[in-house]
DNA sequence: ATAGTCATACTACAGTTGTAGGAGGTATAA
DNA sequence: TTATACCTCCTACAACTGTAGTATGACTAT
């Protein structure tokens, strides 16, 4: 099961706050989504429900965190991304990527590390 | 708009045979996906009101085309990939998939000849 | 001709998603 | 203490998705 672009957008902000109560999250998500506060809770709610968000409700406030591993879900993501796009060729997706996104110098030598690291 | 998994899949298998009528894009698709006849043919009824197959109906049995591009819906779908899981950094894109999926010799020449080119 | 197979059109129906509105609490500022 | 502003809960509702079933006509092998 992969994440819906809503769902990522809600995760990155739990990450990205490591947990916060609900206005924090509303202001955090206003600036790119213009969600109202209303569809924020319902999304953290309904996310609850899956499992990937856990409600503290001891407190008031409510504080809301993201119970997933962003790293965890990049990985399903990746795979998911690859097979539907690329059926599979990771060569070929790598190559689109760096053809087509601007990649700055820094990131250009680290990428190259990592290649010749992988020479063996 | 990104593409759903399922019309990627759809989609794939339009690619694939340049087009096609509906018995060979069932027994296409079935291999991959154990789908229904009938569910087929919905999401190809569907994925034309949405433009994205042309139905040519002049001949029985119909034929079936992808009205898409292959390149641009992967340009798309790299796009909100980057953004929505990697919040825009390709460089940490590339690199997660260099690490992670498998990628033979050859291709791994490729990509440093990109670089390569790249440097300039 | 008739029984089986393929194709198409139409219909169905539950679950998920997008997007809130309203009601009713609580803390707070004036 | 009364308006203001949050917060949470519950409810809503249309569109889209996943997954076919049914009805019906055409084609084809016996």
């Amino acid at each position: 099961m992969t994440l819906s672009e809503r769902e990522w957008t809600v995760l990155n902000a739990l990450w990205k706050t490591g947990g916060a109560e609900l206005g924090v999250l509303v202001t955090e998500l206003y600036k790119e989504t213009k969600w109202n506060r209303n569809t924020v809770l319902t999304y953290l709610t309904r996310m609850e429900s899956k499992g990937l968000v856990r409600i503290d409700k001891e407190v008031a406030p409510h504080i809301y965190y993201a119970t997933v591993d962003r790293e965890s879900c990049r990985k399903k993501e990746r795979q998911s991304f690859l097979n539907k796009v690329y059926s599979g060729s990771a060569g070929d997706l790598i190559a689109a990527f760096l053809k087509e996104e601007s990649i700055s110098q820094e990131e250009k030598e680290r990428l190259r590390r990592m290649l010749d690291e992988m020479e063996v």
